[in-house]
DNA sequence: CGTTGAACCTGTTTGC
DNA sequence: TGCAAACAGGTTCAAC
């Protein structure tokens, strides 16, 4: 569900009120959440909140002692402080099948870790329906050597431009993989490569190393202005992402081609695509999006076909 | 390196 | 109406 705008405010609405406090207390009501963690959530018990910020997208909290916790979301987490009593009551056995008519309206449901926090009176719940997502804790070191974070690209809003041409235009494959890629750039996710590849009018299927450096240029130019201006909304609420306070993003309401499937494009008005790639949905304009690279990926395809053909030959 | 498909899950929407 | 298939913001792994 969340990418960088969505993980960003995510940081900002937890910071002001979590930052300074105390845990008191650690819960797992779900084993697989905490799959792969340095250490049990206990070692983090008694330690204050120093900070709280973005890596890509995942949620580091930093405690003291040097300890500390990573969060990443994935489809269908959520993170937030809530009253402890309801807490303590919904997690509860009863309360842990999922119930269709309440899921996404009842934020109490689906719990699966939550920290108590000093007063008693609240508590940092991470939710999540799908459980995807995952909470690690341990020493900062130990959480930046797990092998998702050391091996993060760069924060796409920090690399100069110049760089992210250089780097886009020495790979190989399609544009919309690498930018999903996060290894090569850390935290677009499948909203926002389709938007920003929209923007900069590239196919989502266009060869990395063919596309010129200005293109590369102002593809990143977009990814910047979309992902700004995608944070500013609140991101993206497309059907169940919300703030840690409940509330929903407005991004989706600017949202040019994720997800208008055959209704016509705001630039061209051509009908917009839907095709699969790498098991993502991915929408482009078929007229506005470089005809050209989708031409050359036919050829590239045929090609593929041919040689598969021969290799078979070969094999007998 | 790069691509593909399956897997990990629960829930909602779509289509016959 | 009912039920099965398709689809959903993400990542990882194996195989080619």
């Amino acid at each position: 569900m969340p990418e960088l705008p969505e993980v960003e405010t995510v940081v900002r609405g937890l910071a002001p009120s979590l930052v300074g406090r105390r845990i008191t207390a650690a819960h797992v009501l779900h084993r697989p959440s905490i799959a792969g963690t340095p250490a049990e959530p206990a070692c983090v018990i008694g330690l204050r909140v120093e900070r709280v910020f973005r890596r890509a997208k995942f949620i580091r909290i930093e405690l003291e002692s040097g300890m500390g916790m990573a969060i990443h979301l994935r489809m269908t987490g959520w993170l937030g402080i809530l009253a402890a009593p309801r807490i303590r009551a919904f997690s509860k056995p009863q309360f842990q099948t999922p119930n269709p008519q309440s899921a996404i309206r009842n934020p109490q449901s689906h719990i699966r870790v939550w920290f108590e926090l000093d007063g008693g009176q609240d508590a940092l719940v991470f939710r999540d329906i799908r459980t995807f997502g995952r909470v690690w804790c341990g020493s900062t070191p130990a959480l930046d050597k797990l092998p998702a974070i050391a091996q993060l690209g760069a924060e796409p809003l920090e690399l100069p431009t110049v760089e992210f041409a250089r780097r886009l235009r020495s790979r190989r494959g399609r544009l919309k993989a690498l930018l999903l890629n996060q290894k090569f750039l850390a935290g677009i996710g499948n909203i926002y490569a389709d938007e920003a590849l929209f923007a900069a009018r590239l196919h989502p299927l266009a060869d990395a190393s063919q596309v010129s450096a200005r293109a590369a240029a102002a593809l990143h130019r977009s990814i910047k202005r979309i992902l700004i201006a995608a944070i500013k909304a609140g991101g993206s609420s497309i059907s169940d992402f919300r703030h840690p306070d409940g509330a929903p993003g407005w991004f989706q309401r600017k949202l040019r081609v994720y997800g208008r499937e055959g209704r016509p494009c705001v630039r061209c008005g051509a009908a917009i695509k839907r095709i699969v790639m790498g098991q993502r949905g991915t929408w482009f304009c078929p007229r506005c999006q470089g005809r050209r690279w989708a031409k050359r990926t036919v050829h590239r395809q045929d090609a593929k076909r041919h040689q598969g053909r021969q290799g078979k030959k070969k094999g007998l």
